[in-house]
DNA sequence: CGGTTAATTGATCGGCATCAAATATGGTGG
DNA sequence: CCACCATATTTGATGCCGATCAATTAACCG
């Protein structure tokens, strides 16, 4: 059964950019049809990587960005002292990786949350079709910064919510980003374990727990494990602007 | 007396990239001498702004990346409630501005926090200029990433660390910092609001003037307002590593 | 089905926010 | 140059949110 299912995974792999199903959500946005051909011969190396499965770790040399083409990542750093911070998740059409241009060598590690595909793109080939694809650099740029904009929502989240906001910010943009994707955006399925989100958000997994908890007899989410319906937008979107600590720890000289 | 510092200040705006004080310390890093005429010609505007001058603001239609040549910068975001988190302090060779390039505006604000002059990269010529030497968009996407790296620390500092650990970090960070740049490491004068520290670390105003305290109690610090002097660098050192809080919160499933 | 890990729930504690007030500073106008 | 005012900074007292410690329950995997 694991090669027949590995046949299969192939076939899906082997389909192009022109044909994915990502379409515009991917790299491709904004990509003439003549020139998504020579994207797609920049994407050389196509990989499957199962529940755990590393992608990257620190300290390895640069080769490639990466496309989440099915599946989930979560990429994260680690201190000296096994201490971890999660920097975020990934969905497919999200590309990872840039973290490894500063000095040549990845200073983070993805893993997958669950069985992903992923599409590779050689850094030197890519480079090499960017000269010669000038909207394609814009793309990119626009990538990256979209990847600092998404940062920095990280860290507003952090310094300025409370916890209970944090997670209804958390699991609002989750839902908005499955919907872009053209998938449920109310009953979903959590990738990430709530230690991950504990850490993500800057929380004890306790607190997280918890807060799952106090969300559900709110009657804005039905919580069932990794099984989250969002019984309440509304509500859940209320929960996003509720700054009620909104004083001192906002204000700046 | 104005417009004479003013015609002063011109002047230094006239020099070029080849003969900036900056040198490497700024885009220019890995590039031929050649290649740096031609990032001259990037370089349209500079422009002066005065303490509380602001470079761009949110909403701004993206037109340029700016560099720091002197002086120093916050960056920050603003909610509609006003509620504000900022975001970094910029100095002397570095680039910002990159968070326009997704959405073609601007979605922070630049602010000065002293008397500083800035380089302005008009986008679309710096995109030809970039098409024109390859060594130039390496560089650029290696300051981009340093960018990522640089929140992805600011996030573990927000995330893993206790108050004191943090503002530890964040003076040593400024300390290196302003050694980079050929200057005092030691006696800094700090550019910036208690209130701005504050909220950069997510904490109140209080906490941090606590903490300046108490760092001047344990020997570590002398401070007399903007003035620090680090009188233990050692122990400044050890603090950024004294993870006490090591436990649950770093765990990650 | 037993062993391991994930998740939940409860009780308690502590660090940082909050509230309050004093002091210092810097800019402005007289 | 000095008095004055607005603002920045410091210091103190108190309270609360989320961390910690502890234990139970549920899921997963062989």
């Amino acid at each position: 059964m694991v090669p027949e299912t590995n046949v299969f995974d192939l076939n899906q792999l082997r389909r192009s950019c022109s044909s994915c199903a990502l379409g515009e959500l991917c790299l491709p946005a904004g990509i003439g049809h003549d020139d998504l051909d020579r994207l797609d011969t920049t994407v050389r190396d196509k990989r499957m990587l199962d529940r755990g499965g590393v992608l990257y770790r620190d300290g390895d040399p640069f080769a490639a960005l990466y496309v989440v083409r099915s599946g989930s990542l979560k990429t994260f750093v680690q201190d000296e002292a096994g201490d971890v911070q999660v920097l975020g998740f990934h969905l497919p059409g999200e590309i990872i990786g840039f973290d490894a241009l500063a000095l040549n060598r990845h200073v983070s590690q993805a893993e997958a949350l669950e069985r992903s595909s992923i599409c590779e793109l050689p850094y030197a080939r890519l480079q090499q079709v960017i000269s010669e694809v000038p909207a394609l650099h814009r793309q990119l740029m626009r990538v990256i910064s979209r990847e600092v904009i998404e940062e920095h929502r990280h860290l507003v989240m952090m310094g300025r919510q409370q916890a209970q906001e944090q997670l209804a910010i958390f699991l609002k943009s989750l839902a908005d980003r499955y919907q872009r994707l053209q998938r449920d955006g109310i009953a979903l399925s959590l990738p990430m374990s709530r230690y991950d989100i504990a850490n993500y958000l800057g929380l004890v997994v306790e607190t997280v727990s918890r807060l799952f908890s106090r969300l559900e007899e709110m009657g804005v989410l039905e919580v069932n494990r990794k099984a989250v319906r969002i019984l309440r937008p509304d509500l859940l979107a209320d929960l996003c602007r509720n700054n009620t600590a909104a004083t001192k720890r906002h204000d700046t000289g």
